[in-house]
DNA sequence: CTCGTTAACAGTAATGATTACTATTATTAT
DNA sequence: ATAATAATAGTAATCATTACTGTTAACGAG
């Protein structure tokens, strides 16, 4: 669905994405907007975010039923730590090299790859 | 969780699992082990899958709210098709080399690479 | 083999993130 | 200014997963 109007919640869920690196999930951006709307609504979030992804503005990392969020919309690695959930920027893009940062976040013991697009055998439109 | 004793009903899940090649969500796995044990409960099917990844006895392919699983405990990459939802393996190993299917499957349109391992800035166990 | 302990189970209730719904508000073109 | 309707706030519903409770059955000790 296009974004066709502009509005004073998906600025403001915009802006606060884009200034931090944390990777907050809905909830955590929920309460955090709200120190500047107070009276944002839960489903509001929801629906501009899905609308923001839609739209390529926004980056959603699946995370089992807590996706987190990203104001960086290139498609980059992350790494979770298992013990306390934290989602961390694995891989950096600098000049035209890719670093990876595993050695200094923490030991990868494992990985899930998925990759998205439309494959051949569906009966779907396509 | 160890596994303390035997039971017919995750003999059932793991030979199940172990024979398809479609990576089943929980329900699917659910309806499908139903045929052979008709009263097994989903909490045991729950209960029994968290149990065997802990073990690494099957793999968990992280998917939403619709996580599915995998009887090849082998981490390897996936494809989700955006239209019809299907999971299939997107890298195959053979011999030394890694042979990439996407051209195959379908086109890539975007990705998503997921970590896991324990961070150093965690304050918790560790 | 029988018994006792308790892991594992079936069935059901509760949880929690997300989505749907409805009346109201506010953006934007005329 | 006004009309059309996108977008919102607030609430209810959905649905996968987890927690709970009483029962069953695996298995080691006697």
């Amino acid at each position: 669905m296009a974004i066709e109007r502009k509005s004073k919640q998906r600025d403001a869920i915009i802006n606060e994405l884009c200034s931090r690196y944390d990777h907050p999930t809905a909830m955590e951006l929920y309460l955090s907007v709200r120190e500047i709307i107070p009276n944002l609504s839960l489903g509001t979030l929801y629906r501009n975010l899905t609308q923001l992804e839609e739209n390529n503005m926004v980056l959603r990392i699946p995370d089992g039923s807590n996706d987190r969020f990203d104001g960086n919309v290139n498609p980059h690695a992350h790494f979770k730590c298992i013990t306390c959930g934290k989602v961390y920027d694995l891989m950096s893009f600098k000049n035209d090299s890719i670093t990876f940062s595993d050695d200094i976040i923490g030991q990868v013991n494992n990985y899930s790859l998925m990759a998205f697009g439309h494959c051949k055998y569906c009966n779907k439109i396509n």
